[in-house]
Order: C-alpha cells, then structure tokens, then sequence
DNA sequence: TCCTTGACTCAGA
DNA sequence: CTCTGAGCCAAGG
C-alpha cells in the first residue's frame, strides 16, 4: 500500500533540522527545496511526499529547538509562512534583516540572491 | 472513532 | 501579479 509505512517523525524532523543548521547566516531556503534534501523513506510513496514534504518542514520548523536557525526557511515564494499578525512572523523578518536578507516593498525575498543551494553547493 | 487543521507547492485562469 | 483548486499524511480533541 502506499502508506503502509508511517513516517518517523521524530526522524524526519531531526533531519530537517540537520539541513537547517547548515544554512549560512545571510541566506535562506524553502520548505519544498528541504524536503527535496531530505532523504525519503523507501516505505513512503514518493508522490504522497511531493504532496506532504514541504508540510513535513513546516512542522519541524513549528517544533525546532533553540539552536536550529529555523527563521532562514521561507515558502517558495520568497515569502515568510506566517500570518503578518502573529508574533513569529515579525521575529522571524527581523532576524532575517539582522543578517543582512533584504525584503521589498512586499514583504518577499529575492531568492535569486539569499537562496541558498543546498548541502550538496556547500 | 470521526473530524479538523496544518510554518506548502504547483498549475491554470 | 493575484486567486483557486488539487494533492492527500498525521496528530490531537
């Protein structure tokens, strides 16, 4: 079956924060591009993690530890994946100015510029 | 056990 | 550029 196996969570999670860690201060990369990084498990349909992966991140991101730069992950828009209203979104745009990301009159980060590559550009 | 909800992405209009 | 719909797993109430 195509879900016969359930994702390990815990895992999971601590591989995107594995990935996360070594993005450079200065840049930022996107949900979608993480889970692409991410090793899928072989009991997991592939299409099922197209759909899901990025989703996947976001949770890791919404439980990262303290040490885990989880403000230099954006939706592949550019954009933060916050409601402007709460509280994590405007702590997640300061650090993010702090280290030098540049947002336009929109509020979107040029990816062309602060995105990073992956492990493999590194 | 059923139902809701979620830090997403991509293609099409 | 903006807006919509589809894709379709898992935890928690």
């Amino acid at each position: 079956m195509k879900y016969s196996s359930p994702p390990d969570r815990q895992f999971f999670y601590a591989q995107v924060w594995d990935i996360v860690r070594m993005i450079p201060p200065g840049y930022v990369s996107t949900y979608g591009k993480i889970a692409n990084w991410v090793p899928i498990a072989k009991t997991l349909d592939p299409q099922s993690y197209r759909a899901w992966g990025a989703r996947w991140v976001g949770g890791a991101m919404a439980n990262c530890p303290s040490d885990v730069p989880w403000q230099r992950v954006v939706n592949s828009q550019g954009k933060i994946s916050l409601p402007e209203e709460t509280k994590g979104f405007s702590v997640q745009r300061k650090l993010l100015e702090d280290e030098g990301i540049v947002f336009n009159e929109r509020g979107v980060i040029d990816l062309k510029r602060f995105g990073w590559d992956g492990p493999a550009e590194s």
